[in-house]
RNA sequence: GGAGGGGUGGCAGAGCGGUCAAAUGCAACGGACUGUAAAUCCGUCGACUUUCGUCUACGAUGGUUCGAAUCCAUCCCCCUCCA
């Protein structure tokens, strides 16, 4: 392993947050300093509010913000309102939608909510600050921006970045808005290193071309040394990017996602990304998550209890978490239904039919599906499969004070009484 | 501006007048096996009704046809080469 001076590289290196620093030696030496003299380093992770609420996937870095913060440097988290409006290429096909300036909004009131509950934003040396580059972009003058900042790029090195070469190679368009891109991000970081003495940049493995594009202006145009250091992208053992359940996003803000199915999200891990996800989605300390990932078969799943628990616990606070545990032993290992469940309002005395219910909670996307699900043995009423399609679910059909509707084998929900 | 190629279901990619709700692959979903895992196997995969059937869908709009994703016209968008 790496020799490395500064706490925070080590904890970054032990957890397994390192894929690429643009000078690893030079950033632990700055580090080192800063947290020697006991003054913080800035650093800074950028997202652009295409979104209204980060999701798993992105919280690699801030996870990584959060430990920089514990070392006792601070984190400036920058929203994107001016690069939302052009769109980040990289790892894409197609030219981003407009958004609407409500959406934008919107989207970064969203953004900001995700990171204040990673980071800690108080007053302190070292809290953490949210930046929005609109605030330097919505007025700059088009002919200085390219004197000033367009001679320090030469389009022939712009061409070879992965973002630009991919597409031209797979014959995709790219429009001249969004071949601008890695400027704005470039300007950013010196922004940043100018107005707050930012010199570090934390991101996803994806953002490098971007980071160098700011790290070399910074060089070439003011003379300063910036640091750029990447996460590794989470996939699972399909090479897939992680953050996708049932093919929607794992989202941070608990209004898009509720804390039983994000904790359901972890429970449900493949057994091959415990270890890494106990690293980086956890606190816990690494002797603990050795611990737990030396666990092997049956056994494992007390370490996905624990991960799906921590992590949730992070996200969405202790009570959430333990509710959500709660829920989950109740439903999967009692076979009992936990309090936690979705509940659909109906009129049993009236009566629901069980493919309106299923609709209704969103299980089934049409009465189609949840005609083949039932022929399939996939629907079930009280745990018992339902048989007919046409089944009204009424009072007769309560046990407990509750009708338990269930979707497969993971997906459940109540009646109440 | 000139010449050629192309726009098909979540994606990739066939089809090129009826047998096309549209092959195939991936993804997704259900079942079996298990550990609320992975791998594997089986099944499903536009909507409404489920028996027949009806409706919407192959860039957009018109047209030719008994009948079009497939032919024609106009328009929009993309790619490649030339200027």
């Amino acid at each position: 392993m790496l020799e490395v001076k500064s706490e925070f590289l080590n904890i970054m290196l032990e957890r397994g947050f390192f894929n690429q620093c643009t000078n690893l030696e030079g950033f632990d030496a700055y580090l080192h300093e800063c947290e020697q003299k006991g003054v913080p380093a800035v650093g800074y992770l950028g997202s652009d509010p295409t979104g209204d609420s980060l999701h798993v996937g992105h919280i690699v870095p801030v996870m990584m913000m959060r430990w920089f913060q514990k070392c006792g440097h601070k984190p400036l988290t920058l929203v994107g309102g001016a690069t939302a409006r052009i769109g980040d290429p990289s790892g894409k096909d197609k030219l981003r939608p407009f958004l609407s300036e409500e959406t934008l909004k919107h989207n970064a009131e969203g953004l900001k909510k995700s990171f204040k509950t990673f980071l800690d934003f108080s007053n302190s040396r070292n809290g953490a600050e949210m930046v929005d580059n609109w605030d330097w972009f919505k007025d700059i003058n088009y002919l200085e921006f390219l004197r000033d900042i367009g001679t320090c790029y030469s389009v022939n090195h712009m061409l070879t970045m992965d973002s630009v070469k991919t597409r031209l190679e797979r014959e995709q368009p790219m429009s001249f808005l969004e071949f601008n891109y890695q400027l704005l991000q470039g300007y950013d970081f010196c922004v940043l290193n100018q107005r707050y003495g930012c010199r570090a940049q934390i991101a996803g493995a994806d953002q490098w071309g971007n980071i160098t594009s700011g790290t070399e202006l910074g060089r070439r145009r003011y003379n300063v040394e910036l640091f750029g250091f990447t996460s590794p992208i989470l996939t699972d053992s399909a090479g897939k990017k992680m953050g996708k359940s049932e093919g929607n996003a794992v989202w941070i803000n608990e209004e898009k996602l509720s804390s039983y199915d994000y904790f359901q999200y972890f429970r449900n891990i493949g057994d091959a990304e415990v270890a890494k996800c106990l690293a980086i989605f956890t606190d816990l300390p690494m002797d603990e998550v050795k611990r737990l990932s030396a666990l092997k078969d049956q056994e494992i799943n007390e370490a996905k209890k624990v991960l799906a628990y921590e992590a949730t616990k992070m996200c969405r606070g202790k009570q959430a978490a333990d509710a959500a545990l709660e829920t989950a032993v109740k439903t999967f290992e009692q076979g009992i239904s936990g309090d936690n469940l979705p509940v659909l309002n109906a009129d049993l005395k009236a009566g629901v039919s069980v493919l309106d219910a299923f609709l209704q909670l969103g299980f089934v996307s049409s009465k189609g599906e949840a005609r083949r699900l039932i022929k399939q043995a996939g629907l079930k009423l009280n745990d018992k499969p339902i048989e007919d399609e046409n089944y009204i679910i009424t009072t007769k059909d309560v046990i407990d004070g509750q009708v338990k509707l269930s979707q497969g084998k993971k997906k459940h929900a109540l009646i109440k009484a």
